[in-house]
RNA sequence: GCUCGCGUAGCUCAGCUGGAUAGAGUGUCGCCCUCCGAAGGCGAAGGUCACAGGUUCGAAUCCUGUCGCGAGCGCCA
């Protein structure tokens, strides 16, 4: 059931029946007209925006318009009465019975309320985290990755079919470093001295890798020059940096559909092919790119390269492919990538990349613009910096890696859950500032705990009701309170439209804080007026009405939960 | 220099793809706990939505310009 949507459509239904009866023009255009919760709770549950909208085409005043499709929505049962206010607006009140009939709809299907069908079973590829694999995940990645894994949620709640990838970027110069660094250890792991130079990989993590090694194929490869083990230790270390991220990832909930090497596009012709597709186009050419003004590199100079003319799908700049010596840049690969996904028939691609990725949004919307002729749409999110506090200090150190904090360091200090909910406390573009003691306090201002405290609190109260041996039943709305809280229940599906639209699953984590705002607030009014709490002493028929509507709310936090990753908590502790 | 993002209450931030008198937490101030649901509750103050124009019935939201902060800017991925 979606409140707002069968009010709506009631609306939509009027208004048609109006342009039937020659109270409005024929023909009218309705997609616009919207129901939306008022700003000011004062106007009522629902206001339309219905007149304003039409007041021109239909060459009528607003307020004329409004008045007359307001005589025939008091006709509807389920709406108590409708108002004209300021310059147009139509502002709903709903009947007591429709607030009881939304709590039971919620109660019949508590899996299915919320959810949608808006995105039709398309297909969507959300590629989040792709670190290097060069080491364990920190703290920047497990923003990416929880927020690329609540947004692949949301989209699945609302209807989409998702499949969530990572590109393991195993191709490029940085592999051969942590080859490097790995055969340190492994000398070292038998006996001589580790030479961990300038550029190779110092972290402590690296050690067991070497260890494994030198188990697994002796001194073979001792004194020997690069030539004879690289790529057979690249590979080996490659192995065990997967395994590392899966680890970190599965400490944080994180499951992956789909991995994606990018050395399986080398040697198998597929970025040429790629390319390929971008040169039938006329898109690649051999050119001269001007240097860039204000800042100029050290050494520049004029250097023919082949190019991609990404400016003809809307970059800045045409972005070079190949390097002088005849290697491809490491755009090239991500273009074949990209290409990849689009053969492989999704309907829409996300990427979520570091906010220092800033500069790279453009080529590949270029790039994919180009190989999809415009039909898959690419919308990249960049995720910004996490700063982390310790009781409102900066807080640096680092167990087992280089000099950064591990996603398993936070983890394990405050847990998947908190650390996931804070994580989407903010807008994927705003920088995030973490505190690992603050996500712990038990107050209103930590969210999560406040979310969390809701759903234990109604899980007490059905305990409680359970143990007088009292079900919920048909459920009645009354007091201003009760009616607030069910108004927020009712924006439920309109609001995972809204971000699931937006790609934005911080609105969730909004929500969810101020419906348990909400319900604590009717919760604490039970301390003045007893009228007002859930289980009513010594009344069974009362109780088992009044439980039903914060049963409707746990209902709805557990859903808002599991799109956020977040496990719903039975007690507090 | 160019590109992108950001700029909203003292502080940290929301703000529904253009709606009404711009919201929440925190902080400040006032009131409320012997017990019955205070890991708090109720209320108040607090704003030139960075600035200046523009678009229209209507702008924090869209467009242009300016300022400030951050990130990025040809063989690093």
């Amino acid at each position: 059931m979606n409140l707002f949507g069968e009010i709506r459509d009631n609306i939509l239904n009027e208004l048609a029946a109006m342009m039937r009866e020659g109270a409005l023009p024929a023909g009218l255009a309705l997609e616009n007209v919207a129901v939306e919760p008022p700003r000011d709770p004062a106007h009522g549950d629902m206001a339309t925006n219905a007149a304003m909208v039409l007041a021109r085409p239909a060459g009528m005043k607003p307020r004329d318009i409004a008045a007359a499709l307001a005589v025939r929505l008091e006709r509807n049962p389920r709406i108590d009465s409708a108002e004209v206010a300021g310059p147009g607006f139509l502002n709903l009140r709903l009947a007591p019975e429709t607030w009881g009939a939304l709590i039971e709809a919620i109660l019949a299907a508590p899996a299915t309320y919320g959810r949608s069908q808006m995105g039709q079973g398309q297909r969507v590829n959300v590629e989040y985290v792709s670190a290097n694999p060069t080491g364990p995940l920190h703290v920047g990645h497990s923003r990416g990755a929880v927020f690329g894994d609540a947004l692949a949620a949301l989209l699945e709640y609302s209807g989409h079919d998702v499949t969530r990838e990572y590109y393991i970027n195993d191709g490029g110069a940085q592999v051969d470093v942590l080859a490097r660094s790995v055969y340190e250890r492994y000398r070292e792991a038998l006996g001589e001295a580790a030479e961990i130079g300038e550029g190779l990989y110092p972290g402590d993590y690296l050690v067991p890798v070497g260890r494994a090694l030198a188990e697994k194929v002796g001194a073979r490869w001792l004194g020997e020059p690069e030539e004879v083990w690289l790529a057979e230790v690249r590979e080996f270390a490659i192995d065990a940096m997967m395994r590392l991220i899966r680890e970190d990832l599965a400490l944080l909930g994180v499951e992956m559909d789909n991995f994606f090497s990018e050395r399986s596009l080398y040697d198998s012709g597929r970025i040429e092919a790629a390319i390929e597709a971008l040169s039938a186009q006329g898109l690649i050419y051999q050119g001269v790119l001007e240097p860039p003004k204000g800042k100029m590199p050290e050494e520049w100079e004029p250097r023919e390269q082949t190019l991609f003319r990404s400016t003809a799908h809307g970059d800045d700049v045409d972005r070079p492919i190949m390097k002088s010596d005849g290697s491809w840049t490491y755009f090239a690969p991500d273009i074949a990538y990209h290409f990849d996904k689009i053969s492989r028939g999704f309907d829409q691609l996300i990427d979520v990349f570091g906010a220092d990725h800033g500069g790279y949004v453009k080529r590949m919307k270029a790039a994919v613009s180009a190989l999809s002729g415009g039909k898959v749409p690419l919308d990249i999110k960049l995720i910004q910096l996490v700063r982390l506090f310790r009781d409102g200090e900066p807080f640096k150190m680092s167990k087992r890696a280089g000099n950064f904090v591990t996603l398993r360091d936070v983890v394990e200090r405050v847990g998947a859950d908190v650390t996931r909910f804070v994580m989407l406390t903010r807008k994927n573009d705003a920088p995030l500032d973490f505190d690992l003691a603050r996500v712990l306090e038990q107050s209103r201002d930590n969210p999560v705990f406040y979310v969390q405290y809701a759903h234990a609190r109604v899980k007490s109260v059905m305990r409680r009701a359970e143990a007088a041996g009292i079900t919920p039943g048909a459920p009645l709305i009354e007091d201003a309170a009760e009616v607030t809280l069910a108004r927020k229940l009712a924006e439920w599906p309109r609001l995972v439209e809204i971000a699931a639209r937006g790609h934005e699953p911080h609105r969730v984590a909004f929500y969810l804080y101020e419906l348990a705002s909400d319900f604590h607030a009717l919760y604490n009014r039970g301390n003045d007026r007893p009228r007002l709490r859930f289980v009513q002493e010594g009344d069974a028929a009362a109780t088992s009405a009044k439980i039903a509507l914060p049963l409707a709310v746990s209902i709805v936090i557990s859903a808002g939960l599991g799109i956020l990753g977040v496990t719903p908590v039975e007690e507090m502790r």
